[in-house]
DNA sequence: TAGATTGTTAATCGATTAACAATC
DNA sequence: TAGATTGTTAATCGATTAACAATC
């Protein structure tokens, strides 16, 4: 599967996420049709077929899917079938919040150091992470073979930490900070602007 | 503004929110144009005159918009010209770093109660925010003129206190839950799932 | 074979971009 | 007036939905 495969609409993604959820939940069945799978997702049936389509011929006419073999597939084809190492960066409130979360790791996101600015926070542990100065990023990236960092910093360093991450061989970050990060375009970056999204909140309030 | 007004493309707000965030940004020009606005967001300049095309018409031919009166106009557009008094549902981990989030307040998002299931914790305060019982989120909801919630409760709940927080008059939620809520249609939903972000990266990053 | 459901093509819908007349 | 830039219309692009021949 490569870059010039042909053009996958960036929307496809997170709904394959959600057939994944899904699909993961059954444990009776053996066969699954887009039917099916329309009504415990919401999307339609056309759709499901459609982005399924993307990637490969997943079903059979006539009967549907096996739950096995689709599970299978999706998660090969979201990268779930290994085990990413992560970086954390920033140890405040935020962080410290997201390296007690157990959900990542079922997923096969391990959380395997932090960093932080502060260097009175070296050393120590949290929920089995421990945190180093933020200068050893580069070798711990390396020792750890770490391709993915969860930046929680506050906005002012948010630029200069995810340069210094992606100077050390970090390839996609999640980030948390309020910052527009300008990095370069091969490094993958999904942003969760908390005000943004409230301002959406607010929005659609404001106008019934 | 209502319901009947031309249809807003929803992607639109979110941009709204960062033209709003560069604009506080300038303080020593008068006018603006939809090419500098650009310039410092990333969006295309047609596009920005068309997201604002769809509220009135703020510029002016030849000169551009006024940074004071395009500021109020886009505040006024989003629901920020108010303060929204926000209820926390659920004070674990991820609860209590955004209780100690001071980003929220400057927007006008000010959370001014939590709840939490754990008896144990009703009484305490956070960041000078009061933690109550669940069962007395009616009460609270309603002295307090609460409409919107943060909702960071487990998977396994996340559902019922939700409808709780609905029951009470709550007209708009800001899940964080990994849980997939299902309201009525006139509740307005914001979700965040960490792991589904996650699993882009993973994706992205899976097929260079 | 009869019934069911896929994979795909064509039609529709919606959002973005280009272009330019209107106007400051 | 000359130069700049808006607001809007038309063209393009992209994503979703409908429909159905192929096939289990």
């Amino acid at each position: 599967m490569t870059k010039s495969d042909k053009k996958i609409p960036p929307r496809v993604i997170p709904r394959l996420s959600r057939y994944y959820r899904v699909l993961r939940e059954y444990d009776q069945k053996t066969w699954v049709s887009s039917r099916e799978l329309s009504m415990d997702t919401g999307f339609t049936d056309a759709q499901i077929r459609r982005d399924l389509a993307y990637f490969g011929q997943f079903g059979q006419p006539g009967k549907g899917y096996t739950i096995e073999e689709l599970k299978k597939s999706i998660k090969q084809i979201l990268g779930l079938d290994r085990q990413w190492n992560v970086l954390l960066i920033g140890v405040g409130n935020l962080g410290t919040a997201l390296l007690r979360y157990k959900g990542f790791r079922e997923q096969g996101f391990e959380i395997v150091a932090a960093v932080d600015a502060d260097a009175s926070k070296a050393g120590k542990i949290v929920n089995g992470v421990k945190i180093y100065p933020v200068d050893e990023i580069q070798h711990i990236v390396r020792e750890k073979h770490i391709l993915m960092a969860i930046l929680t910093v506050p906005e002012q360093v948010a630029q200069e930490a995810a340069e210094a991450a992606v100077a050390s061989g970090i390839k996609s970050i999640f980030n948390f900070a309020p910052a527009h990060l300008r990095l370069p375009p091969e490094v993958q970056v999904r942003h969760i602007d908390m005000t943004i999204e409230l301002e959406r909140l607010s929005f659609l309030s404001s106008r019934e």
